[in-house]
DNA sequence: GACGTTACCGTTTTT
DNA sequence: CGGTAACGTC
């Protein structure tokens, strides 16, 4: 039990409120921190560890702390040695998949995998998937692969094996799917590889399965700690019980049974979340985990932090307002001691452009009267697709900006193709990624010839890799494939046998070189290609920033690194200059907080989204997005939408959303008639090119274009001129590359 | 087997 | 509208 907390004194406690207080020194039971928005819940976490270290007699190792983001994961390491010193090294403070990564590494061989086991992520188990129902004679249109992948996840998620979800299949679809995961399941043994999934379902199976790993892992984790608690799925909350090894255990039916845990004490258990932000339930994280906490974990005690150090009161009762909508939810209130602040401001804008427009010059005119820096401002929207908008717009203006997520480094083709060559040195098995790089660049093995190494290499029951090496043996191969073949593999050989002892950078190099690929993109006319020899460039100095970091590093070590980067780790770092503004995804705003916040698109049908509408469940995660995205805010907060939206081909015209409907109208100024769109898609209709700019047709004329004018070009979007040279000019497209340019011939538009 | 064309598909959100 | 997959042609 605690002592009260008013008589608690620590330097460690110095600055909390008594409610966080209790929070950091409880011990001897299990304890839910229910921290709302802004709460300060990661400065408890990280004092909590610290005074778990300083005063409890507690040792590094003891510690494991789980999250959900690399970059939520550093900053808590960070900030632990801050206040004590720096000890956190022998600490494991990670992501759940990190972690789990770590553990599977060292027992794999017992579940039959290889140490240096590929991890496939959603694309590439898509693609297998594909394989597999192709396999399978699947007609797609009646079993999407997609559908399957994504159902397998789910399957995962709940920890149901392809033949418990067989014994479960009644209909013809399900046993399909059943069967289909089973093949997923074993193409992927074969390969030595596993999905994101799978690094949690397999850590909790090999827990289960022997004995002497749980035992090993919950004698060395004294302290289980968990950011996030409301966004773990049912696979993450059984991980949890395992490691911090509970005595009592539910089953799938309810029944209690009993869990033998070789005389050691549970791990005591801090987990930290806030229901009101759970909104990844569509990947199978369910809010019942911080829900039933007290009653999976019967001596809980639960602490709410309802202080609010971050926004103005004004923000904060909007906040409260919009969420308290949602049904089953248990009260909490939002307060904070530092006043009214600032309105909220609503604006309607007559379309997109005219919202990114109202978005620049408010930012121009918060940093001229207010003194806000760009790098002080964020842009929020629903989904990816709705950046393009802002980023035309900013460039046009000469705001900077930076763009979080969306087209991800890592989704990038080339870069693709580098980490599967990469992948295949590690693991000659990941038949995944042999496959994709079997005629990249290419080389004269077509699909004709892969389908046959794979028929032959299915009736001889070897390794595709092995089919490859006998490609001869295999009946009616024309001699250039064979020969291809042979090439290739040798090739393979060669790389394979210095991957051992090559640094992945150089490595990198060398499969860039020896497979032609750099001297296809050197030597291509495709102006493309000179962005995407950029691209591999970049991936080399990752791989040698990763060797300067971990100079014991393997290839291994860096394609795990690689593939577990999620897009809340690209976020920029306040710089203490001037900053950029930040646009994201609601998503990706969860844990972030900015002084100016900008809600974009708050419209019925986008935000809500219209496939949630239906559904009063998803449309209550859409809530609790919109109350993530109203308390990123600190002293501004902004609201707007488009009377008129023009969403991949005909113009829509959305009503206001129902969640700004939702915020007590004395809170918002508006700054335009709310009851505008009326008479704007009135007049839209009347006058179509109003909306729709006239787009350019052939005869388009020659920019006069000087360095620093801004263009569009059809294929490479937005850029910047560097230089003019007569009837050429050098311009810089950002992440595409500078390209040079024929000014007559070129599809450019000045801006 | 490589390349070009067409059809079609889909857009929530992601470790 | 834009990207990808399947198809058909050289």
């Amino acid at each position: 039990m605690s002592i009260p907390s008013a008589s608690l004194t620590h330097p460690l406690l110095d600055g909390l409120n008594p409610q966080q207080r209790e929070a950091v020194v409880h011990h001897g039971s299990p304890l839910l921190i229910v921290a709302g928005a802004g709460s300060g819940k990661t400065r408890v976490l990280t004092h909590r560890i610290a005074y778990l270290l300083a005063e409890r007699d507690t040792r590094p190792q003891e510690i494991l702390a789980i999250t959900f983001t690399n970059k939520a994961a550093k900053e808590m390491r960070e900030r632990v040695d801050r206040l004590i010193g720096p000890r956190s090294a022998s600490m494991w403070v990670m992501t759940f998949h990190s972690a789990c990564v770590r553990i599977l590494r060292r027992e794999a061989s017992r579940l039959g995998f290889p140490s240096g086991f590929s991890i496939y992520d959603q694309a590439d188990s898509q693609r297998l998937m594909a394989m597999v129902c192709r396999e399978m004679d699947l007609d797609p249109k009646r079993y999407p692969p997609r559908s399957f992948s994504a159902q397998v996840s789910n399957f995962k998620n709940e920890l149901i094996d392809y033949e418990t979800a067989a014994d479960r299949a009644s209909t013809h679809m399900e046993r399909t799917l059943a069967e289909a995961y089973r093949n997923y399941q074993q193409r992927l043994t074969e390969a030595g590889a596993m999905d994101f999934d799978d690094l949690i379902m397999l850590t909790v199976t090999l827990l289960q399965i022997f004995p002497d790993v749980a035992e090993h892992y919950r004698r060395r984790w004294r302290h289980v700690l968990v950011d996030e608690y409301q966004d773990t799925n049912h696979a993450q909350y059984t991980l949890i019980r395992e490691l911090v090894g509970t005595p009592e255990l539910r089953t799938a039916d309810g029944d209690l049974v009993r869990e033998g845990s070789a005389g050691i004490a549970p791990a005591e258990l801090c987990v930290v979340g806030d229901a009101d932000q759970s909104i990844y339930a569509f990947r199978g994280a369910t809010i019942r985990n911080i829900l039933e906490f007290e009653r999976d974990y019967p001596n809980a005690r639960t602490i709410l932090l309802e202080q609010n150090y971050r926004s103005t009161q004004t923000i904060l009762t909007a906040a409260n307002a919009v969420i308290s909508r949602n049904e089953n939810r248990k009260p909490k209130n939002l307060w904070s001691d530092q006043g009214a602040g600032s309105k909220i401001v609503g604006y309607v804008a007559d379309d997109e452009h005219d919202e990114a427009m109202f978005v620049a010059q408010e930012v121009d005119r918060l940093a001229d009267e207010e003194g806000v820096t760009p790098g002080q401002v964020a842009v929020f929207y629903r989904t990816n697709a709705a950046s393009r908008v802002f980023e035309e717009t900013f460039i046009r203006t000469g705001l900077p900006y930076k763009v979080v997520g969306g087209v991800r480094f890592y989704e990038r083709k080339e870069v693709r193709d580098l980490l599967a060559y990469l992948r295949v040195l590690a693991n000659p098995g990941d038949v995944v990624s042999l496959r994709r790089i079997l005629n990249v660049p290419k080389r004269g093995i077509g699909d004709r010839a892969e389908a046959m190494m794979e028929a032959f290499a299915a009736r001889e029951r070897v390794p595709f890799v092995e089919a490859l090496r006998r490609a001869d043996e295999a009946p009616g191969m024309a001699t250039r494939s064979v020969n291809a073949i042979k090439e290739f593999v040798a090739l393979l050989d060669d790389l394979v046998a210095k991957a051992g002892d090559t640094p992945p950078s150089i490595l990198a190099q060398e499969v860039l070189v020896r497979t032609g690929y750099r001297a296809e993109l050197e030597n291509s006319e495709d102006p493309q290609d000179e962005g995407r020899l950029e691209n591999l460039d970049e991936l080399i100095s990752v791989a040698s920033e990763f060797e300067e970091a971990s100079p014991e590093g393997t290839l291994v070590e860096f394609l795990e690194q690689v593939s577990l980067v999620a897009d809340a780790d690209q976020i920029p770092e306040a710089d203490g200059g001037q900053g950029v503004v930040t646009l994201m995804t609601l998503h990706t705003a969860k844990g972030l907080e900015f002084p100016v916040v900008f809600l974009t698109a708050m419209e019925d049908g986008v935000f809500p989204h219209m496939r949630s509408m239906g559904e009063p469940k998803e449309l209550e995660e859409e809530r609790r997005l919109a109350y993530v995205g109203i308390t990123r805010a600190e002293r501004r907060l902004y609201l707007s939408r488009a009377a008129v939206r023009s969403s991949w081909g005909a113009p829509s015209f959305n009503p206001a959303s129902r969640f700004v409907a939702e915020i007590p109208s004395e809170l918002v100024d508006w700054r335009s008639d709310p009851r505008k769109n009326a008479w704007t898609a009135a007049t839209a209709r009347r006058d179509p090119s109003r909306t729709a700019p006239a787009k350019r047709a052939g005869g388009r004329q020659i920019p006069s274009l000087k360095p620093g004018d801004r263009v569009t070009h059809d294929q490479y979007g937005l850029g910047t001129v560097v230089s003019v040279d007569g009837d050429k000019a050098k311009i810089d497209f950002g992440s595409g590359g500078a390209k040079t340019l024929v000014l007559a011939y070129a599809p450019l538009e000045k801006l």
